[in-house]
DNA sequence: AATTGTATTAGTAATGATTCCTGTTACTAA
DNA sequence: TTAGTAACAGGAATCATTACTAATACAATT
């Protein structure tokens, strides 16, 4: 864990210790207030700004991944290449492994007891005038 | 746009006539605000409330697609299925044809001048206890 | 171990998108 | 025309997230 931190040259706080190793730990990709109130357990000083700080930085180091879930952010550790199915129902977040959508095995997911009901893809890059303004 | 309502059950007010009208010409993905600014050129009384009322209610029925950038919601009244790429420099969001990703014809995307850095595939449905309890 | 520079923190205030509330307005069916 | 009620304007409230600042603690150096 202090591995992974002190190779991208940031400082090992206890904090980020403790909500690295949470995070991991967590598989139900939660909200920064969820990731909070586990961390709080341990450090009942920790504020939520530190929270959202970290949280932050971990995404650019390419630590995690954030979802946009109706509004909220969500955080997910698995660095693993997957994709997710949120429930228009209930709103929680399931992961779909990538082999299930490459072989487009959508009847697998079927008889696994999920409904597929729609779906969306985005992608992110540069465009051309910002490319040119890059290079 | 009138018989867009009507066939809705909805009452045709004069804010939602403009507000479609306006939705349907734009091509820019707009924030409720800035749907809010285009229609108060020709309603200077409508509330930015009214705005999002609206557009909420044309989600519901299936006249808009709602995206998530960045934390805050785009409008797209473009109902072919499509695809986004959203620049990671200055955020605007690009409509990407389907025959694109269908034939996985990245090098035409790249041909144009967009550089692709990340994808994200998301489903929505229902999960195995939420199917059990609607049927 | 002590010192020192500075990144990081806790706590709180501020922001900004979105939703909620309430009295008023204006569609639309009769 | 009228009456019932959906929809409206305006403003207040909510909630996730960000910004600010004085105090703290990590880590390089001695």
């Amino acid at each position: 864990m202090e591995q992974i931190l002190r190779g991208t040259g940031q400082r090992v706080t206890r904090q980020r210790q403790v909500l690295l190793t949470e995070l991991r730990r967590m598989v139900t990709h939660p909200t920064a207030k969820e990731i909070y109130e586990a961390v709080r357990y341990h450090l009942p000083q920790i504020s939520l700004g530190t929270v959202y700080r970290n949280l932050g930085e971990l995404e650019d180091l390419g630590l995690l991944r954030r979802l946009e879930c109706g509004g909220i952010s969500r955080n997910d550790g698995d660095l693993h290449r997957h994709f997710h199915l949120q429930c228009v129902d209930c709103n929680q977040v399931y992961d779909i492994d990538q082999s299930l959508v490459k072989n487009l095995n959508m009847d697998l997911l079927k008889s696994q007891g999920f409904e597929l009901l729609d779906y969306k893809l985005d992608f992110y890059g540069l465009c051309p005038s910002c490319k040119k303004t890059e290079s």
